[in-house]
DNA sequence: CGGGGGCTTGAACGGCGTTCAGTATGTCTG
DNA sequence: CAGACATACTGAACGCCGTTCAAGCCCCCG
């Protein structure tokens, strides 16, 4: 059977969370499909738009949230499920950021997250100062420690705890932008 | 007249500041050195030590901070002084994200940073939370804006406007941060 | 049956990071 | 001064990379 773009997409992402970013070449992926690299650029523009495509994919399809009725408690919920998800796919801050930074209006599970911050009763600049924050929070704090994993090299899992820690710390952020988020529903 | 590690490092900043991460290969420096590409791993172990050294400088030469009383704002002017350098050398937040990750203690004119937000008063889980978002926010902000200025091509300059919009949308967020961190040394 | 279009091959282009056996250039020692 | 040793570099190679493109295959439509 001829390939498809999807099943190209599905396979370049198949690659990123079983290898990684590094391993995720044309070259790689074609010989998963079992092609010539040439072949991709058919369904393909170019590497680039195959990885805007790698993001939206992954974020629909990991991204799983719990329904919370108390605002502030969803809005945490989100940011932490976000988080979650990338975290379990290496270089997924990586492709995430750059396809946000590309096309941020579609590319985004992230509506939902502005729309609980707007239930939060946020609008105008602070709702997109706050979705900034959480964007960035989300994103920087996945890059880093998803960097720092792989610069420790290819050792035994995280240590358990770290995991715990790093999960509290970052929620602490979370809590932070809260709190700081001018409340224009305040009591 | 020999090549020193300096020598390597700074021609590499240079490349970076004026082509970009793309463009700075280890064949591309060598060619700017007037040497062959084995030669520079006399001097460095590896790309990616080299880009370490390189973040470190960056910063250490072209982040100045104004001296400002107030603590809140004295932690605004350094954000803000940071984020401005960092977008004035293109992908230097890759670069320096990456550094962090591998050596945040170390790298940093970050430290900095982390001595204002104590005269503010925080300590222990809530400056270190502080800290982390600001970095996140610094970081995410112009790894985002330089991600979409090369996204868009090498057009015309960002409009102008642009600029400023995307600066104050910065501030506001490190506001956010100011206003949300539990205020040990409140009145 | 013929032809055209969708899809793929195979080969090539120019680039990349890195390694390594040699070679030159000192500088110190006997 | 002769040699030994460390330093600094060359030249060539290895195996990757993203991308392009003429040429060919195969299936469907007429």
């Amino acid at each position: 059977m001829a390939l498809s773009r999807d099943q190209v997409v599905d396979a370049a992402l198949d690659v990123l969370c079983r290898y990684g970013l590094a391993d995720l070449s044309m070259r790689r992926l074609a010989r998963e499909l079992g092609v010539q690299p040439g072949a991709l650029y058919w369904h393909v523009a170019s590497k680039q738009e195959l990885l805007v495509e790698v993001a939206d994919r992954l974020l629909r399809q990991r991204v799983v949230t719990a329904a919370v009725a108390e605002p502030a408690a969803a809005v945490r919920a989100a940011a932490v499920a976000i988080r979650g998800a990338l975290l379990q796919v290496p270089d997924a801050a990586d492709v995430v950021a750059f396809a946000y930074a590309v096309d941020p209006e579609s590319v985004w599970s992230l509506r939902d997250l502005s729309q609980l911050l707007r239930r939060l009763g946020l609008a105008g600049a602070d709702h997109d100062a706050a979705m900034q924050l959480l964007v960035h929070h989300v994103l920087g704090s996945v890059t880093i420690e998803q960097d720092r994993r792989q610069a420790a090299g290819p050792e035994v899992a995280p240590a358990e705890g770290d995991g715990r820690a790093a999960r509290e710390a970052f929620e602490l952020g979370v809590d932070v932008i809260l709190r700081g988020v001018r409340p224009a529903a305040a009591p």
